[in-house]
RNA sequence: CAAUGUCACUGAA
């Protein structure tokens, strides 16, 4: 089992999605019995192509073998829902977790912030920190999101704060979110003053800029920072 | 020995 699951994650990852659901028929076949791993792994594949019919399939399957309660199942059950966009079966799913970390936590917010919810994106947020979880990386860079998609400015630089406060500035993926929500919020100054700051930046970060500009009518810049980026190195894709 | 939640872009009537 941990042969087949480790390959289903290669395929989940990277792709073709397909394949790892080929892997769970094929596992079936030769009477190799999934495990708490391989659900995650399955949920996740689903999940990652919007599969939700299928994602259905194995959730019958995984109350049927009576792994609903693990948590990392649990967790990509709400996973799955949240990024099919069913978000009151994610919410349900959330409600009955025995532990309600905080992966639990970010995948029902990302949910909500991903399909135009950002005020029950914001309130879960809310919640969560009544609740007296830690946030995490990633947990960061999803309320960063929240706050662009909803034109949170003002909770938005409180979040940056919190971010730097609690040590999380060499993170890429939350420093090209926080680029990414000022230009959102048309502050250009600011998505540079992040941008020129990175100790590391990838195609994200400066497309992360660029979009900016764009949106905004700043065709110029556009196409200097597009130079620039290809000065250093950096290849568009 | 395998595992769950996050980053940019993807046009118009």
């Amino acid at each position: 089992v941990v042969s087949w699951t480790a390959l289903m994650t290669g395929y989940a990852e990277y792709g073709p999605v397909e394949k790892a659901l080929e892997c769970f028929h094929q596992m079936e076949q030769r009477s190799v019995s999934p495990n708490a791993i391989t659900f995650a792994c399955l949920l996740k594949a689903c999940g990652s192509i919007g599969d939700l019919k299928k994602g259905q399939e194995i959730h019958a399957y995984i109350v049927n073998e009576q792994y609903e309660n693990d948590t990392v199942v649990g967790n990509s059950l709400v996973g799955l829902y949240a990024k099919c966009g069913s978000l009151t079966e994610a919410r349900e799913i959330f409600e009955e977790l025995t532990v309600q970390d905080v992966v639990s936590w970010t995948a029902l917010i990302a949910g909500y912030a991903e399909y135009g919810c950002g005020q029950e994106a914001l309130k879960t947020l809310d919640n969560m920190q009544s609740e007296n979880i830690s946030p995490d990386a990633v947990l960061y860079a999803c309320s960063v999101k929240t706050c662009s998609i909803e034109g949170a400015t003002d909770r938005g630089l409180l979040v940056h704060v919190e971010i730097a406060s609690e040590g999380f500035e060499r993170d890429m993926t939350i420093n090209n979110t926080l680029i990414g929500m000022y230009a959102k919020f048309n502050m250009l100054t600011e998505a540079e003053d992040m941008f020129n700051m990175l100790p590391e930046r990838n195609v994200v970060s400066w497309t992360a800029l660029i979009a900016g500009y764009s949106e905004h009518g700043h065709g110029k810049l556009v196409l200097s920072c597009f130079e620039q980026m290809q000065i250093e190195g950096i290849f568009p894709n």
